[in-house]
DNA sequence: CACTTTTTTTAGAATCATTATAAAGTAGAA
DNA sequence: TTCTACTTTATAATGATTCTAAAAAAAGTG
């Protein structure tokens, strides 16, 4: 299987399920953007069976940790993941409440002109809102 | 009173409590950022006594719809809200948990190069995040 | 293989920010 | 003042996330 190495590499043992987790998020032609009942839903029409939320919530931190997968910042109830660990950004279709990749091409370059004293920038994400 | 204006402007009532909220959101050198809770406790300590929970929802919510305050995209379980309604960015301080302005220039231009079929851009945030 | 130890999964409970409810209070109009 | 609509409040409900502790699975040992 192929996702056992990427596990062990994290230090995660590969269960059972822990792999279909990682077959739902990584298995995929395109990255996507989730919460984690989203996650959870995908995965019981896939199984006809469910793997418990704790389980999920646990592994997608763990993945979270690892880099395996980006938390991204928006204003929501629920707290949205991204596949794509890639240096990129976000539209946000107010309307439609959906989340749409802007490769990094997709933005000029970025300049920060300030900066702070003994901090150094670990990322810089641009969220652009849409409406109609 | 000096927020009545502002109040009546927004179809909201002058109420003691509201005014209150003004005056601790508006009535300050600098703008801030702040949560739900820090803003109640900030009240409560002015005023030894408290504005309901309820009550302090409904009207930074009211403001937010009229612009005199903006929410800031961030994963974090409680929502921040900022006072500083012009277009600008943050620092998130990740050690610190704490955001810092960005002036909109000491930020280079952004441009957005991909566009979406009748949507419109309703605002470009910029949060970069930082760490020791 | 047995048997023990460690890790993982799970259902369900706890937490906590936010929203809803509905009764009591208040502001503004007449 | 009186009437009515709006507002505040305490409290309950909701819902995402985290915690817990017992059962299950995996790993280690000889
Ligand atoms: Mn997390
Ligand atoms: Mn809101
Ligand atoms: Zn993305
Ligand atoms: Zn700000």
């Amino acid at each position: 299987m192929k996702y056992i190495e990427k596990l062990r590499n994290s230090g995660l043992r590969p269960t059972k399920q822990r792999l279909k987790i990682c077959e739902v998020l990584f298995d995929t032609e395109k990255t996507f953007h989730f919460t984690i009942n989203d996650l959870s839903n995908k995965i019981k029409k896939q199984l006809n069976n469910k793997i418990s939320l704790a389980t999920i919530y646990n592994t997608v931190h763990a993945f979270e940790k690892k880099g395996y997968l980006k938390q991204i910042p928006i204003n929501s109830n629920q707290t949205y993941f991204d596949t794509n660990v890639s240096d990129h950004h976000h539209f946000y279709d107010l309307n439609e409440q959906k989340l749409i990749d802007l490769e990094n091409s997709d933005v000029g370059p970025i300049k920060i002109l300030k900066k702070i004293e003994g901090k150094k920038i670990k990322s810089v994400e641009v969220l652009v809102k849409l409406e109609d």
